[in-house]
RNA sequence: GGAGAGGUGUCCGAGUGGUCGAAGGAGCAGCACUGGAAAUGCUGUGUACCCCAUGGGUACCGAGGGUUCAAAUCCCUCCCUCUCCGCCA
């Protein structure tokens, strides 16, 4: 959420931001005259409700005292129903505005140009394209014909957008989840299993709601509890209405949850296999930091994310989106993106952001400076750490052999019992 | 699922209609004492918003609504936690 005083006292620079990344920039208007009209009201009801407080202490002095107050309490009566006829018009408007703030996104951070897709700038690159003297096979068919994955009876069971892993497709994806869950240990960064249905709260907070409703699986009609699309929904409500305190920053944290998305609307036939699925596993990375350590930590972040590809020895690079790529809630991101030899693309396996205060400030989560002794907001920010379901894929197509076998990359070998090689059964 | 208890400040905990933003204690900070520390004593210690802004005001005692001149305190609805019983893995 945007601070209300930022959207009042800079009004150009924030509808710039917000044009900058294609967003609607119509609500400002809307939102500054009912900040007018909040800040009218708010005078006038404090003011009336000024007099009540001070008036009604003086009743009960009097009545002690023996005195009649009929008139008095007759005036007061007056007061309290134009108090209540105020407050009524004040709660709509804070509720219209509040909604207004809700759905607009985030600014970009200072650096991130404007634009879409498009003017995404690729940063880094490592690897290089592998070369095959055989012709290669996509993931789809390896992954078939060895009999990592199922996706007829995945289809069966939980219908379009699900797949099953058995065997050894099983074992290398557990692989990688324990690859890099062992790696953020190393780190200093702490492992969270968090619930997987979450309160409507929690995607508000996290700034899926109320924009992206349609986008989570809803469980029941009543409560809006949701199964979580990103572990980040459940990470960044860990201390939603909290003061943390200045000792306790930055908080480095790691959750492993499978993730779960609608996915509305079909996707191209490109996209079949795991590029996008309906439930995918995922390791989610998450800070939360002072302001002036939140640009490191982002550095931190993305270093993480691409030394776990690099391990696996995945040609890839890093890029910096544009202002218009960056989901909704955040300042600044990163995408790892994978080479997938068989779409001639390059697909995103981690998405490392920084959101700044805007997620902070939905959840209210604050850390109370020593310095000062005062509360402010914390920045968060989160990064996959990362998502498997693009990385398998990546992992058969660029390690395939001539034989049809796959090698399994040396950081995996251990953790698949020393097995090297993954060929037809 | 049945029965009961309860949700108050950083924490514990008092408070059943008025002078309660809230006793008391712990913690924390500052000062005093000390060679230094402990102990002790004193002082301070919530958040947010608004304004005619070195000051003033309002709101907040789980959430929402109601009664009243006045609500932490009374009434209603909801949420959550705990204990016991039942059921299930």
């Amino acid at each position: 959420m945007l601070d209300i005083k930022l959207i009042r006292e800079n009004t150009e620079a924030v509808c710039k931001g917000l044009e900058s990344r294609g967003a609607d920039t119509g609500a400002i208007e809307k939102i500054l005259a009912l900040d007018v009209r909040r800040r009218e009201l708010l005078a006038q009801t404090e003011e009336l409700k000024s007099k009540r407080n001070t008036v009604s202490k003086e009743i009960g002095m009097r009545k002690k005292a023996g005195d009649d107050t009929t008139e008095i309490q007759a005036e007061m009566r007056a007061v309290g129903e134009k108090i209540a006829e105020l407050d009524k018009e004040l709660a709509d408007v804070e509720q219209e505005q509040r909604n207004l703030l809700l759905c607009l996104p985030n600014l970009p951070a200072p650096g991130v140009v404007p634009g879409g897709k498009e003017a995404n700038e690729v940063i880094s690159v490592y690897g290089e394209k592998p070369t095959f003297d055989f012709t290669p096979k996509n993931h789809v068919d390896l992954c078939t014909d060895l009999g990592l994955i199922d996706y007829e009876r995945g289809v069966k069971m939980g219908g379009n957008g699900f797949w099953l892993y058995q065997g050894d497709g099983a074992r290398l994806e557990w692989a990688l989840l324990t690859y890099f869950i062992q790696e953020h240990i190393k780190d200093g960064y702490t492992f969270i299993l968090p619930p997987h249905m979450l309160t409507y709260e929690c995607g508000l907070t996290a700034g899926q709601f109320p924009k992206f409703e349609e986008d989570v699986y809803r469980l029941t009609e009543e409560g809006f509890h949701f199964m979580l699309p990103t572990a980040e929904t459940a990470l960044i409500n860990m201390y939603r209405d909290e003061i943390l305190s200045e000792a306790d920053l930055p908080k480095r944290l790691f959750a492993y949850t499978p993730c779960y998305r609608r996915e509305a609307g079909t996707y191209r036939a490109s996209e079949r296999g795991m590029i996008r699925g309906h439930q995918f596993n995922k390791v989610e990375m998450f800070g939360y930091t002072k302001p002036e350590d939140s640009e490191a930590m982002l550095q931190e972040l993305i270093r993480k994310a691409c030394k776990l590809v690099e391990g696996l020895g995945i040609h890839h690079r890093l890029a910096k989106l544009a202002a218009g790529d960056c989901s909704a809630s955040m300042a600044t991101t990163y995408d790892v993106e994978l080479w997938l030899p068989s779409m001639n693309e390059y697909k995103e396996c981690s998405s490392v952001s920084n959101a700044m205060d805007y997620q902070a400030r939905r959840g209210n989560i604050r850390f109370r400076r020593e310095a000062t002794k005062k509360t402010e907001f914390v920045h968060t920010l989160n990064g996959s750490g990362l998502a498997t379901s693009r990385l398998m894929p990546a992992i058969v197509e660029q390690y395939q052999q001539a034989d049809g076998s796959i090698k399994i990359p040396d950081v995996l070998v251990p953790l698949m019992g020393g097995q090297t090689v993954i060929t037809k059964k």
